[in-house]
DNA sequence: GCGACAG
DNA sequence: ATCTTGTCGC
């Protein structure tokens, strides 16, 4: 290993081949325990400025009741490059993580798992750095396609990058837009699309990502003033 | 060279 | 991601 898991300082080029690293290190497999919480976590922040808000909620399974919430505002270092979101948002994500008491049994990334240019999404990354099961549930792709999903909820299907699948897309809510969900450490794609079903409710994102992100956006709304 | 491109 | 009001549909 050239590179530690959690090297921030690396210019665009190095963090490519730092992930190309890195990817081998990515387990695809079933959970190892049976998972009784998931924590969701999400990012905000304003145009033109490099603090950053994150939030991450623990909920519960199958209930989904939050159980514990932590949030904290930070600075951005690294910009917003395709393919390398995690070197911008995993540094603020720790900080947030250290806050937080109850250690969810799995955690729930916005944004992509495997379903990434060289299969190591923010998912795998904080996955491997917390060797803690993840999952990618993106809003839209970054790499792969599929066929036209049936209006109904709970219609899926596989995400295909280069022969390859890499996710799936799954129809959470009828006649709306479909989520993108990969594994990304320590889980495969079954379980992967299963915890996501699992934490669905009357909304287009799962409960984890949806509460984090609800959470993030009332700290950045308060911190304005 | 051209188009695509998580958040 | 963020900038933003009303409006169409279940």
């Amino acid at each position: 290993m050239k590179f530690p898991l959690t090297s921030w300082n690396l210019t665009p080029k190095e963090a490519v081949e730092a992930q190309k690293e890195w990817r081998s290190l990515v387990r695809i497999e079933p959970p190892t325990r049976e998972i009784h919480t998931i924590a969701g976590a999400d990012i905000s922040f304003n145009r033109f400025s490099d603090v950053i808000y994150s939030a991450i909620v623990v909920l519960s399974l199958p209930e989904l009741r939050i159980i514990e919430t932590a949030s904290v505002r930070s600075t951005a270092k690294f910009p917003y490059v395709p393919g390398l979101l995690s070197f911008r948002e995993t540094p603020s994500f720790l900080e947030c993580w250290e806050k937080l008491r109850t250690k969810p049994d799995a955690l729930m990334l916005d944004g992509q798992g495997l379903a990434h240019p060289r299969r190591f999404g923010i998912a795998c990354h904080i996955g491997l750095i917390l060797d803690l099961p993840t999952i990618g549930c993106a809003k839209s792709i970054l790499v792969g396609q599929h066929i036209t999903l049936g209006g109904e909820a709970g219609s899926q299907s596989p995400l295909v990058d280069k022969t390859e699948v890499v996710g799936v897309a799954l129809r959470t809510k009828k006649n709306v837009a479909p989520v993108y969900v990969s594994a990304g450490h320590r889980v495969d794609l079954n379980s992967a699309v299963d915890l996501a079903l699992r934490s669905v409710t009357r909304y287009r994102q799962p409960e984890p990502t949806r509460q984090a992100h609800l959470l993030v956006n009332q700290l950045r709304r308060d911190d304005k003033g």
